[in-house]
RNA sequence: GUGAUUGUAGUUCAGUUGGUUAGAACGCCUGAUUGUGGUUCAGGAGGUCGCGGGUUCGAGUCCCGUCUUUCACCCCA
């Protein structure tokens, strides 16, 4: 049993039903990606360690995969260095790491690449990531990432092109009942000045994000727990309980948020995002505004988006990005504003597969089994194999001439539609054998008629 | 990172207070049917009980370690 092999933690194969399933949920986004004018980028796998630490705060670090240096690493250490512990120590025997998310690789390649790119730049990267987490359910450690992001406009039609491209990709995976949450870093940043907690956002935000998870009350434990006055948690209390419209819910939140330019300016900009989307052909109907919604990455500072999707077991999001106005900035290079927005493959397939929303189509396999008699056969049949590929026909032959119930056997297992039976009678007849194995049925035809069948069901 | 939890045939799982040769279902293979699968029937193969150590006359069962699974927290896609 010790010579059994597994896999890491938090890691997975993908086999060929999956393949079918996984390629068809990315094709589809790709496909959206491209139509909305995005272009294609793909980065290493590997980074210096340089450019992904300090990037996603103290805990992120701690998440990085590092990769140890090859050669003897040992050398460069001293005892001091082990005596240090581990922060020391790591610098001078790991000079890489894998990557942590596709954001933080773009900006990189932005800044390495400022002279030659036309701005403003839309590109789509779609790329493992990894990330030293415990796993759980819709949890791994290595994951697909599928973003898209826009750099160098401060354009608000780029967060309406967002929502729009959020409908057209949950419309085609037939995922009827999702939220697209929005709200506004500004606002948030509002909400903080308007309650006077200046200087506890992050404490601020992890609460109230939770509200759709653990309820109001909790939040108002944790707010309590965490310092803030009996007051200013009085002023937050409408925002747990709104529940009129986006433009309802909008004019609440100005409210709020009167005295604070911040807070106005995000409300503003929120406003125009939603009426430049309805213009771009948007219903609105999924879209929510949701003065709770923080999302974790701190770079946010415009605009955010979550997805969720209900009537699955899955309850996070399976999708989310936001504004950022200076991504590229730790890089050197400043003013560079970006709104981005990635989906989260992993859990849309989950969420599909729960539902049973993958279309029959995305199976795509053999047509025709070809049945292999015997080797002096073989050599008459192999160039109908040929044939019918060259008609566009996935086309196989069994490759030993074996049993007829174990070639019969192995198509309906690989869920091959067609067995095409082609013996010694077939040859001195000229007319092929064709039996559709769903129905049972068998006709004797000519190559012409089977390939028309073939190509006909299909 | 903190606290739990799981591991027995290819898969899903039984396995009594520690006691002969570790079981079932499904799947797989063979045959009934040497030119026809998916149904049926008969038979068969398949296990160092995650791995390493310990307690014991004796360990799948108890103890320790380790890896893995799942879950909550943290955080996040």
């Amino acid at each position: 049993m010790s010579n059994k092999p597994t896999l890491p933690k938090g890691t997975r194969d993908f086999g060929p039903q999956q393949m079918a399933k996984r390629t068809y949920i990315l094709d589809t986004i790709r496909t959206v990606f491209q139509k909305f004018g995005f272009q294609p980028l793909e980065t290493p796998s590997l980074e210096n360690l340089s450019v992904l630490t300090g990037k996603y705060g103290d805990e992120g670090d701690q998440l990085l995969f590092k990769i140890l240096d090859n050669g003897d690493f040992l050398a460069k250490t001293t005892h001091a260095d082990y005596e240090q512990g581990v922060s020391a120590l790591l610098p001078k025997i790991a000079g890489k790491g894998l990557r942590y998310d596709l954001t933080v690789p773009f900006a990189r390649y932005v800044v390495m690449n400022q002279h030659e790119i036309t701005f403003p730049f839309k590109r789509y990267q779609v790329q493992p990531v990894w990330r030293a987490d415990r796993p759980q359910k819709g949890r791994y450690r290595e994951f697909y990432q599928c973003d898209a992001d826009v750099v160098g406009t401060d354009s608000l039609l780029c967060e309406a092109e967002i929502i729009r491209i959020l409908e057209e990709v949950f419309g085609k995976f037939g995922i009827e009942k999702y939220t697209i949450n929005v709200n506004h870093r500004q606002i948030l940043n509002g909400l903080v000045e308007a309650i006077g907690a200046q200087g506890k956002e992050s404490d601020l935000l992890v609460a109230i994000d939770k509200l759709d998870k653990i309820g109001k009350e909790k939040v108002i434990t944790e707010l309590q727990e965490r310092g803030f006055a009996d007051e200013a948690i009085q002023k937050l209390v409408p925002i747990f309980d709104l529940k009129g419209n986006n433009s309802e819910n909008l004019s609440t939140a100005q409210e709020i948020v009167r005295d604070s330019e911040t807070g106005q300016r995000g409300i503003t900009e929120l406003r125009e995002v939603l009426a430049l989307a309805k213009s771009l052909g948007s219903d609105l109907n999924h879209v929510q505004f949701d003065l709770t919604l923080a999302r974790g990455l701190s770079y946010y500072t415009g605009t955010i988006f979550e997805v969720k999707a209900q009537e699955a077991t899955i309850s996070s999001s399976i999708s989310g990005g936001g504004r950022y106005d200076n991504l590229t900035g730790v890089f050197g290079l400043s003013g560079v504003s970006g709104v981005g927005i990635s989906f989260g493959v992993d859990r849309i397939y989950d969420v599909m597969e729960d539902m049973g929303l993958f279309p029959e189509e995305s199976q795509i396999g053999t047509q025709v089994l070809l049945i292999n008699f015997d080797k002096e056969l073989q050599s008459q049949v192999v160039p109908v194999l040929s044939q019918l590929r060259e008609r566009g026909i996935r086309a196989e032959m069994y490759p030993e001439a074996v049993k007829l119930k174990k070639q019969f056997s192995y198509a309906d297992k690989k869920n091959i539609p067609h067995a095409l039976v082609i013996g010694s009678n077939e040859l001195a007849s000229g007319e092929f054998s064709l039996k559709n194995l769903k129905t049972g049925e068998q006709h004797s035809l000519p190559l012409e008629a089977v390939i028309e069948r073939l190509t006909s069901s299909n």
